[in-house]
DNA sequence: CCCTAAAAAGACACCAGTGTCGTTTTGGTA
DNA sequence: TACCAAAACGACACTGGTGTCTTTTTAGGG
């Protein structure tokens, strides 16, 4: 009736796995890494790994889920800056906290793809992706919409096509960055590029 | 020392295959294909399709060398008519013959996609996506650059940059597209848009 | 019409990865 | 200190896919 270790101890070793798990997913990509991979990065058994995790897809979902609840809070958090322009909020969210085009990508990205595309035929996985690109839509459909109910940005397009453009093109650049080495894929200015893009779009004369 | 079949006809078995396998790669996806699927959809035994190609990724690059010889072809037709503006011609470039945005896709993209993304740490086959990439950009390079020298286009942006942009959304639309109902990525006002980005870029006022 | 070399067939041995299950260890509790 | 439920372990059986190898078939040349 009573547990042998403590609630604390689970949450721990959890999150251990889950951390040593996320570095192979990264170091080998999806489809390449194995439990067993998992389990000697994370000096686990097999046995005990299938205790936490009932396997490959059920794990990578877990350190999905994780990602965005983190995401979550870092938003969550810009969003209440209501006092700052539209505009610096869109590009904190494109290009995290300092808000400018840099050649920083997410580790995990390539990983993330592979799930989503090996996976498209699958029920459950491509609800699961559809569900994700929605999110992503409405996150910037939001700001988006804000900014353009304000008369900070022009409502000429619209906004959710808008939103649409940019996750096609964070997606499209974590692509060719996935196979592609940085200096071929130009990340950095093709991200100002397409910034000077949005700007037009949404005629921000904007300084910097 | 006489073959006991004609070279017409190993050509043609060859093909045969690599149609059904196409089929297949489109239906199943690359990673979830495998030989038997294959060796079923060609009606051929296991030892006969191991006679035309020695393992998946042999077949797969065959199927991708096809299409782009294809590719060349239509793309050399294109460029010969050299009467027409640049802009014409990237306009074709981007959406085939018809050179305005539609809804359809290479149906064999997602496998395509899955290839490159999968094999990232392949050496062989990060190579090759490379050489992909880059014939990719020097195409649309070298209309780029030919529009700014005649005065067609702005030179403004550098035109190598203007290019990976191209693939970067052409990238881009391919992965959602491969992840969501075509109805949630709204393809064609996505390229629509795009196009009215590259007018602005290119300086291209334009009818339509 | 036979002969033969190449093409097609399919049985086979092998391997890598999976998930389960019986056993052992462990640490809180009484 | 002894107990015991849960946690951790690792051997195991199973599966699905691969590439090879031997055998059978076939079609063109003599």
């Amino acid at each position: 009736m009573s547990p042998r270790v403590s609630k604390e101890h689970l949450k721990q070793r959890r999150a251990d796995i889950m951390k040593a798990a996320t570095q192979v997913f990264i170091e080998q990509g999806y489809e390449h890494t194995t439990m067993k991979h998992v389990m000697e990065a994370a000096n686990v058994s097999r046995g005990g790994l299938y205790q936490y995790f009932s396997n490959k897809e059920d794990l990578f979902e877990a350190i999905l889920e994780e990602g965005l609840s983190e995401e979550a809070e870092d938003t969550g958090f810009s969003l209440e800056e209501a006092a700052s322009p539209q505009w610096t909020l869109l590009m904190k969210l494109m290009f995290g906290e300092d808000g400018r085009p840099d050649t920083n990508m997410d580790p995990l990205a390539p990983s993330k793809l592979e799930f989503f595309i090996t996976g498209r035929h699958d029920e459950r996985r491509r609800t699961y992706g559809e569900k994700r690109y929605e999110m992503g839509v409405n996150i910037y459909d939001e700001v988006i919409k804000a900014g353009q109910e304000t008369g900070e940005f022009s409502d000429r397009y619209d906004s959710g096509l808008l939103a649409r453009s940019i996750i096609t093109f964070v997606d499209g650049l974590a692509l060719d960055h996935a196979i592609q080495p940085e200096e071929k894929v130009r990340l950095k200015e093709q991200s100002e590029l397409f910034v000077e893009y949005l700007k037009m779009a949404l005629d921000v004369s904007s300084s910097s």
